[in-house]
Parts: structure tokens; C-alpha cells; sequence
DNA sequence: CATGAATGAGGTTTCATTCAT
DNA sequence: AATGAATGAAACCTCATTCAT
């Protein structure tokens, strides 16, 4: 199957073309333009997602996986007291500079489940959250649910005209201030 | 003006209409539904507001009015100390029953200067901020922008699937805590 | 019956502003847009002339009247030799100010009977045309019909872009010698 | 590039339907009617004709490409006397069966410098009446400039409800008259 | 009679998707 | 498997005309 190797390549610059296009224009980008940006003709987006929603759908899990892995590498080296508000800080710094996971998708309405427990991603930040409780850095009774939440809202949110790198770091102490401990409480 | 009724009548019918069809299916719902279900001819949806846009504002002007008169009902009224905790409560539990002004403010891409302190709602907030702070029940560093952006993130996000009563509690907890003055620092 | 007054004010006011607007926009203009500028509702425009078709004949039936006057007053004052030739260069030059009778009726495809010589205008360009003759100034030969015809197509083209005073000038000369007799033909 | 022979065919039908279709019913007659009489879906149309605009134009651009075969082939093979005169004669009965070239321009309110002489039917038309002057047929001192604007002015009158054979005749023996050498002038 | 809001067909244009080449 | 032309359903918006006030 020597053609694979053609069609692979495809897939791939259609799903960097998408995220780029998607990303500056937002979910009602035509698809058109995704292929204009891919550099193939409309019939190959469409062979390759037969619909614009499993483009969207694709790229999200992509961004995740990617995500799920810088995760992953934060939480094998980093020391679990701070990993956890890196982690945070570093997705809302990203997502101002470009729309993230998190903001496609809740952007195009597409339900797929992200606090999904079982959801690697989420294990990932689960395993996070885990050591910086652990480390007495985090309240005990903060759930994943909630974390992920907070992800999603300040992501998305970070996007909007008026958000410089100054409203991003006052918004994000007040969200670090409610996940630590309350001094004096054990 | 004897006509004038029925053409106030139809204008609020109209904008009635067109916030809950777009609250539902999101900005980009077409105009034809909410002439549908303001029961109007489309002609009479494009008489009130020329463009699809005009309506989308319309629809965040009379939505920001709303709350406004809310938050200076609350200021009015209330203990200070809880007053600014139970506004950010209430509009985030509201929009979690219907988008808010400011989703449909950040998802239609309309820039309306809600965060300029010298709007209405944002003064009416920011009286709210202030006399909290003054009851010490807010840490004083704590400006309105982030105010802003925290509750513009929250009611947005709480709008998505899969965020129930309890999950926005616990939201609203950690960003709480977050505006609350450190135990032990005076 | 007092308010006949009114009424007649009205229908002079919409014909006047009728005859702006498709002189400046085209026929194609909006009928709101005569109503504006007459400064009266749209039903009432309406209510005088039921159609926009009708709008349109009534123009072209008040000019072609005012023209058939000046036609009058020029056959009764001028030397035949030259009336002729005066009218039909005043004409053309009119239209190049401001769209004529003609024009108006050309491009609305309405089929008024323009050239039938029991109208007062083709009556009265006939009488200057049959001056014409009998003083030796036009071709014998020459009927009304092409005089209808030549006035017509000039009026009209005398509107576009490009045609200045110079071009005007020198088209009618070229018509003006296909109407003189030929030198030393008696 | 194998689909590109549908294209080109659906091109052409388009743009022979779309001549038919304006000059049939003007230049508001309706895409959609164009795209029915083509065969073709209407967004067909618009993927060769971007805006209604690009469809006038283009057709514009195809007649005149083809009047101007016409006056090259007539320049070739002709009598230089009589050439410029027939080929004034052949536009204007062209026009009467059939909106032509310049009536559409004039219509459509587009420019397209028609007039202007390094414009190739420009250009064709001034060898035709150099031709004519040099063989003393035409007065020397007419220029393409007029010729122009009554070959434009004439076509278009031609189409108009009235216009018969022997009135085009007629008409056009006095602009022929007008162009002329008075006799007896060197 | 005048008003001007309401109507609704129709126009241009876009775009996800299909399909012949 | 890739191409890109064709499709056709909406979408937004305009405007002649009607009709309640």
C-alpha cells in the first residue's frame, strides 16, 4: 500500500490546516478555506472527515492528546506542589495565544465528554491535582470536576479582546488563592 | 401615534423571541426562526433591526439592563459582607438556566465595552466590589476586571452540558474562597 | 371638500420628488425612498398612484407636457428655419443635466406611445419639423417618426458618462447635417 | 484536467443563457432565471460569476469581443466607402433583434471605457472610419468619438417597442447624411 | 385621507456535501 | 485516492404592496 503514505500526509495538513483556520476565524470557518490552507482540493477534507463536524471533532482529540501529554511530562518531572498551578497557568497562557481544546470545543457545541474521568486527559490532570494534594498544596476537597471546569471557563474566557497578560495573571491568583489551603486549617 | 402599539408590542415580542431562540441554538440561529416564533413576518424582524447584528445587541443591551437593576436592587437592600457573593452566585445559577448577557456578548464576537467601569453594570458591580471590600469579606487587592472576566468566564461556561447545581457550587466555592482575605493576614 | 387642498399638494410633492429620485438613482429606486423625500408616509404615495408603474407614467406624462410647452412657445416665436434645430439640441442638452421624459421611459419599458402624432408632443415637434421644411432648413423627405426616434436615442445617451458639452455638440452636428438638405439638391 | 470540459461547456451555457435571459427581460432579470435556463444549479452560476456584476460584464466583454471580428473582417475585405456605413447599419439591425453589446453596458451602469480607442472594437471601429474619410466618404472632421456615441445611442433606441425595419431605415439614412461630405465642400 | 407597521415573495450570495472525471 | 465542478438548501436582506389605526 504504497498510496498511505500520500493520504497520511494529508491528514495531517488538513488537521493543521483546520486548526489554524479554526482557530483564527472560529467553528464557522468554511471548509473551503481549510482546504485552500491544506493545499488539497475540497473532495480530500471531505474523503478524509466525511463531515465538518468530525473535523472539528478530530482536531479536538488532537489537542487533547497533545495536551494529555505535556501533562503527563509535568507530572514525571516536576515537583507535585507546583505542577499542578504550572499546569494551570500554562493552559490559560496558551489558550490566549491561540484557542485551545478546550475552546473549539465548547465553542462548536460538540459534546465529547473532556471531565470524562476515565478520559486520558483527564487522568492526566487527575494525577496533577493527586500530587499537589498530596503535597498539602491543594484543599483535599477540591474535585477533578471542578478543576477541569475552571480549565474550560478561563480558557475560554482568556480569548476575548481585553485579556492581556495582566487580567490573566490577577484572574488566575484568585482562582490559585481558592485552591490552597486555608491557613490555619490543617 | 395610535399605530405605535402594536408596533411596541411586536418590537418586545421580537426581542423576546429572538433571546430565547438564541439562547437555545446559539447566535447563529437564523433570523427566519425568531420571526417564526415572535409570530411576525420577517420584514417586520429587519424593520425593528436592520441587520442581524442590531438585534444581537439589542438583545445584550436590554439583557445588561436587567441586571443591572438587579445588582443595584442588591446593593440597596443587602448586608454588604454577602451581597457581592450572592450576586456572583445568582448570575452564574441563572445562566446556567439561560444564556446571559454576557455569553451572548462573548459568543456573537460583539465588543460592547462591558468590563468599562463607567458602564452602567460595571459601576453597579463595582459598588457591590467596593462595599464588600469594605465589610472585609473581599481581599482589597482585588479589582474589578478580574471581577468582570471571572464572572463573565463562569456564567459562559456554566451554560455547558454537564454542569449541574452541584458542579457550579463547587465552582462558585473555589472562586470564593479565592476573593476571600487570607485567615491571619489582617 | 377643504382637504382637496392637501391632497393635490401632495400628489404635486411626491411627482416632484419622483422625478428626483429616478433621476438620480434610476427606476429602479425604491418607492420608500420618493416617499421620504417628498416628505410624506409610503401609503400615501400609494394612494395617488396605486402602482409604482403608475408613479412612473405620471412623470413621464408631466414632463412630456412641459416639454410639449416649450415646443409650443418655440414654434410660436421662432424662425422656423432654426426652432428646429434649437429644440432639438435643447433637448439633448436638458437630458444631459437631468434625465428626460424619454429616459425615463426607455428604461422602465413602459410602452406609452411616445411617437403617436396625435400626441400634444409629437404635434407640436411636428409643427416645428413641418416649419422646418417649408423654410428650406430640413430635408423634405423627413418624417417625424426618425425625428421622434433621433431625439429619443440621443436624449437617453446624452446621460452617460462621458458624454461632456464637447460630445454632445458634435453628435448633434452629425445629426443636424443628416436633417439639411444636401447643397445644390433644390 | 479532465472535469475542466464540464466547466467550460456549463460556462458557456451559462453565459449564452444569461445573454438571452437580459435581453430578454433586462438587466434585473434574476440569476436564478439565467441558472434555470442554463440547466445548471445557481450556485453554478455564481461559482463562474462571483457576483451578478462579474455575469454583465462578462457577457459584455464576450459581445464586443465579437463585434469587434465583425468590424475586423469588414475592415479586410470590404470597400473602404461603403464599409463604415454598413457596418453602422449592421450593429443598429443586430440591436433590434437583440440587446446588443453597448446596450447592455449602457443599461448595467457599467464602465468598461468602451469609447476608449486603444480599446480593440475602438480601435476596429477607427480603422473603419479612417478608412471611409481616406476615401472621401466620410466629412474628415468626424471623430471615433461620436461615432461612437451614436452608434451606442442608436442600438439602443433599436430595441425599443416601435422600432421597425423602415424606421431603423430611415434613422439611419439621416445619420449616414450627417456623416456625409456636404457636396461641393473640397 | 394620511400614516407607517406588517407582509411575504424574491433576490443575491454562501457553503456543506456529492459525484463525475 | 484526488480533484474540483455541481448541487441546492438556507441565510440575510429588500421592497412593492396592503391594511389597521
Amino acid at each position: 500500500m504504497p498510496a498511505r503514505a500520500d493520504a497520511q500526509r494529508n491528514r495531517a495538513r488538513i488537521l493543521a490546516a483546520a486548526e489554524e483556520v479554526f482557530t483564527e476565524l472560529g467553528p464557522t470557518a468554511s471548509t473551503e478555506e481549510v482546504a485552500r490552507r491544506a493545499g488539497v482540493a475540497i473532495g480530500t477534507v471531505f474523503r478524509h472527515f466525511p463531515t465538518k463536524r468530525d473535523l472539528l471533532v478530530a482536531i479536538v482529540k488532537d489537542l487533547m492528546a497533545r495536551l494529555a501529554d505535556e501533562v503527563a511530562a509535568l507530572a514525571a518531572e516536576g515537583d507535585p506542589a507546583t505542577a499542578f498551578f504550572d499546569f494551570f497557568t500554562r493552559v490559560v497562557d496558551q489558550a490566549a495565544a491561540k484557542k485551545s481544546v478546550v475552546d473549539l470545543l465548547a465553542e462548536s457545541g460538540i459534546a465529547l465528554d473532556v471531565a470524562d474521568p476515565l478520559d486520558s486527559l483527564g487522568q492526566a490532570i487527575g494525577a496533577l491535582l493527586a500530587g499537589a494534594q498530596a503535597a498539602g498544596a491543594v484543599r483535599a476537597d477540591v474535585r477533578l470536576d471542578e478543576v477541569m471546569a475552571l480549565l474550560t471557563a478561563l480558557s475560554q474566557a482568556a480569548l476575548r479582546a481585553g485579556w492581556d497578560a495582566d487580567l490573566r495573571r490577577r484572574t488566575l491568583a484568585v482562582i490559585h488563592a481558592g485552591f490552597r489551603p486555608v491557613a490555619g486549617v490543617s
